[in-house]
DNA sequence: TCGGAAGTTCCAAATGTTTGGAACTTCTGG
DNA sequence: CCAGAAGTTCCAAACATTTGGAACTTCCGA
């Protein structure tokens, strides 16, 4: 376990699936979660916002915080984008739209809640 | 364990629930699974479906394709109609389109596969 | 009245998801 | 160089979902 040698840094960047290779029953299941429904919505009414954010408006430990933004992550609907220590998250509305188009529509389009 | 003795058979009817209660985020769960999305999209090419039929297209045994079925129900994304001892599944579009528009349409349309 | 067909329910095993604390990495400012 | 801030990763416990066989209920037709 000596440091790995390599000379490149190699910036470990962060890993977004292509827009073209989403797949929906994955990305529906994703958000098919009420806090990570609720996060989509805030970060599309607000646009892009620190992870940190995020998580305390949910009121949530940083860790769980982290898990979820990398669930959206991994299943394409936010992109994160670092800054220093910071990790900017934003919806890819765009490639959501030409991938599934409506769909961004209808997670943030409001249902009444006549529950 | 004497025989209910109650005098109106009652005839058990299936429960779906009422349109303008339907929960996006139960729906996006249900239908993100892609067995169920499948379903979902024979359903929508098809029109009204036996239980049983739905079940063998997906080569599921009976006891999983009920399941499943039930699941659909329970979120409302399918209606469920008795005869005698069968029952036609299909899919609660219009009352989806009513609380959701453009869901239905999303879940349908295929993604040209590129992954 | 019997037998079979269609479905459901029950159940337990296997599998997957969620949670949050603690330890860790990285970067920044002083 | 150090402290602190932002996030991630690790981990184990709690919880939820999925699977399919077996037993069961209902209905229909002969």
């Amino acid at each position: 376990m000596t440091k790995t040698p390599e000379a490149a840094p190699a910036r470990e960047t962060i890993r977004h699936p292509a827009t073209d290779t989403l797949d929906l029953a994955h990305v529906l299941r994703t958000v098919g979660d009420p806090l990570r429904l609720s996060m989509i919505r805030v970060l599309a009414a607000e646009g892009e916002l620190l992870c940190g954010a995020l998580g305390e408006r949910m009121g949530l430990p940083k860790s769980t915080s982290s898990y979820h933004t990398r669930l959206l992550r991994e299943a394409g609907l936010t992109r994160t984008r670092q800054d220093g220590t910071l990790r900017y998250i934003s919806l890819r509305d765009a490639d959501l739209e030409s991938r599934f188009p409506g769909l961004v529509e209808v997670l943030v389009s409001q249902a009444d809640d006549a529950a």
